[in-house]
RNA sequence: GGUUCCGUAGCUCAACCGGAUAGAGCAACAGAUUUCUAAUCUGUCGGUUGCAGGUUCGAGUCCUGCCGGAAUCACCA
């Protein structure tokens, strides 16, 4: 029995290795055998490439080619082949699709399992990981989609996964829109406001770098200092690093007010994470974990590995790594980005073990992860070898890159609210609320507005960076979440219909297939726990949305063509019930995988 | 300036890790609905894969050089 395109490879590998034992007397290992899908213009399923093999020297590709077609026929693997130039086009038998699918349909949980990886480990993925200085933007929807949805495709290949989120709730960066709210002396609350707390001291945050930029130009104008002079003298600044040491030396009214804003976005921040679905089996703070980065400094110093500088400064030279020195802590002692993190990569390690761990963290920080990791392997822990950065690329406007700063941010709460809504209106012109309750309704434009954001910023490579023109908006049309939400909604109506007339297969019954699409849809659904398996190995959603959509595709071209329930004789239309209810099955798991919901109806 | 990453149709993205005539969507145009949902389907148009070499049976993919873009090299995070 075959489950997946694997196993039908691994067949086809092993027969060609025993045809060359048998006929050539060599010796040759079935892995080293490339298979390759069919190009599309050619007649066949799956390709044994046989170039490699002229460098054994036993004789021409034909010759060749012929010997491994006759036995895999014989073997009633393949019901024909074709060798043109180095290629061996094989079509599999119907036989073996048959059980396919009959199997697959049956043993659904077989088939998913058959893409469990050899050595499942344990693996901790960090993601989102917010500032707690301003609300969430469409970068973090990138970060916070890929890593929920990689946690999801660990998960269902077999690892045990665990999830965390680090909150950098602590640093200069904090201050500034504390001393904002401090000059508009401590007055207002969100509540009072009627506005998201993530989005009131985002607000702040904005208020506090206007304020130091028209400093800035000030002092350049007035005194002829650089951009970085300027920064560095700016009265704001200068009070925002005092309130940051006022906050490292734990000074009450301080802490008092970090506090209370904290709270206000942690608010706002879990109102954000349930309606995009990050869920996490842990938060860090940073602010708890950066006594803990300065000991491992102290421990660094002590094994020599960092140098203090007479200012009290504490380095360590990289430029033997080809790197530059870095700073560890500052003169004054207080702590740096990477010391905090330093301290929580040491707690991550304590709490969880993981054999891996992942960083969902943009490709801007490749420097600084490149860096944490050897700073850890030089102090020898343990864990610094299984630190991956996966590092995805930025979301970019036309304009260039979203800045906080300059407010040419996409606001994730709102292109979230934009999405629903554009759902709901396109809904009612397509006049398709009827047979649905109010509540339904609400729930479905919540899925489809979702779906198609998540999707957008899913079915892009991580590592490259990409862009959103916000006049053009998500498409619900085309490559598409939503295309895919509606393919499944078509094969749900379709099945309900089959059930209502009673359309059940005996178990006796033998698929026929007529057409090459329900051929192309069937090798389609075999290569899902390869894709799986590959999608995880790589860490890329990307690859598991594109497969979805192919399979979406060859599913509406099917739809268009061939008639399901009508179809005669009852073991085609039968047949083909079947191939909607599994395509239908890996849609609605691959999408979930991707935390992107399917409906019923549309 | 050093380091790293990226250049594929007008635009947004693919291309199974070196395989056959580089594929989709959007946009534009032309068609398809008495039949299971037209948020769909079919067709047309669109390419010197930034440029120049090299490696080999075979290169968008690998190596070198150039051109163009981005990130980073903070006592910011």
């Amino acid at each position: 029995m075959v489950l997946n395109s694997l196993q039908i490879k691994a067949k086809i590998q092993e027969a060609v290795a025993q045809v060359l034992e048998k006929h050539y007397s060599i010796p040759y290992p079935a892995e080293k055998v490339s298979i390759e899908k069919t190009s599309p213009d050619f007649e066949g399923d799956f390709t044994v490439l046989l170039f490699p093999l002229l460098k054994l020297k036993i004789g021409k590709p034909e010759e060749i080619g012929e010997k491994i077609g006759k036995y895999l026929q014989y073997e009633d693997i393949v019901s024909n082949y074709v060798v043109i130039k180095g290629f061996l086009n094989l079509t599999l038998s119907d036989k073996l699709w048959q059980n396919f699918i009959l199997f697959t349909n049956q043993e659904w949980e077989q088939f998913l399992n058959s893409a469990h990886v050899e050595k499942p480990q344990k693996i901790l993925i960090e993601y989102l990981s917010p500032n707690t200085n301003k609300p969430l933007h469409l970068g973090h929807l990138r970060n916070g989609f890929l890593g929920a949805s990689l946690a999801q495709i660990l998960k269902a290949v077999g690892h045990q996964v665990n999830t965390v989120c680090l909150f950098n709730d602590k640093g200069v960066h904090i201050c500034k829109s504390m001393h904002a709210y401090m000059q508009n002396g401590c007055t207002h609350t969100p509540q009072e406001k009627g506005i998201k707390g993530d989005h009131f001291v985002g607000d702040l945050y904005v208020q506090f770098e206007r304020l130091l930029q028209e400093q800035i130009e000030t002092l350049q104008k007035n005194q002829g200092l650089s951009k970085e002079q300027a920064m560095h003298q700016a009265p704001a600044m200068q009070a925002v690093q005092e309130l940051y040491r006022r906050w490292e030396a734990q000074e009450p009214e301080v802490l008092d007010i970090w506090k209370k804003m904290n709270q206000w976005v942690y608010e706002g921040f879990e109102q954000s994470f349930e309606t995009f679905g990050f869920h996490f089996d842990k938060y860090y703070y940073e602010s708890q974990t950066y006594t803990l980065g300065k000991a491992i400094v102290q421990e660094g110093l002590e094994k020599g590995i960092f140098i203090q500088k007479p200012d009290g400064s504490v380095t360590i030279d990289l430029t033997s790594e080809g790197l530059d020195e870095k700073i560890l802590l500052r003169s004054d002692g207080t702590s740096v980005y990477i010391t905090q993190d330093l301290g929580t990569a040491e707690k991550r390690y304590y709490d969880f073990a993981p054999h891996i761990s992942i960083y969902v963290i943009g490709n801007e920080q490749d420097y600084h992860m490149k860096v944490l990791k050897l700073i850890l392997q030089k102090l020898g822990k343990p864990y610094a070898q299984g630190i991956y950065h996966l590092s995805y690329g930025m979301v970019d406007l036309p304009s260039g890159r979203m800045k906080t700063r300059e407010g040419n941010v996409v606001d994730a709460d709102e292109i979230a609210q934009e999405m629903i809504l554009t759902a709901q209106k396109m809904t009612q012109e397509l006049g398709k609320t009827e047979g649905l309750t109010p509540q339904e309704l609400e729930k479905l434009y919540r899925i489809l507005g979702l779906g198609a954001l998540k999707y957008f910023l899913l079915k892009v490579d991580p590592q490259k960076r990409m862009l959103f023109n916000p006049e053009e908006s998500i498409d619900f049309k085309g490559h598409t979440g939503t295309f895919i939400q509606y393919t499944h909604a078509r094969i749900a109506s379709v099945l309900r219909k089959a059930k209502e007339e009673n359309l059940i297969f005996s178990s006796t019954f033998e698929p026929i297939f007529t057409a090459p699409l329900e051929k192309k849809l069937v090798l389609w659904l075999c290569f899902y726990p390869e894709i799986l398996l590959q999608a995880a190995a790589q860490y890329s959603p990307a690859i598991l949305a594109n497969y979805i959509y192919e399979g979406a595709r060859l599913f509406s071209n099917f739809w268009a063509e061939l008639p399901i329930l009508r179809a005669q004789p009852a073991e085609i239309a039968q047949t083909r019930i079947i191939l909607a209810s599994l395509t239908g099955k890996v849609i609605s798991h691959a999408m979930h995988l991707l935390c992107i919901e399917v409906p019923e109806k549309m």
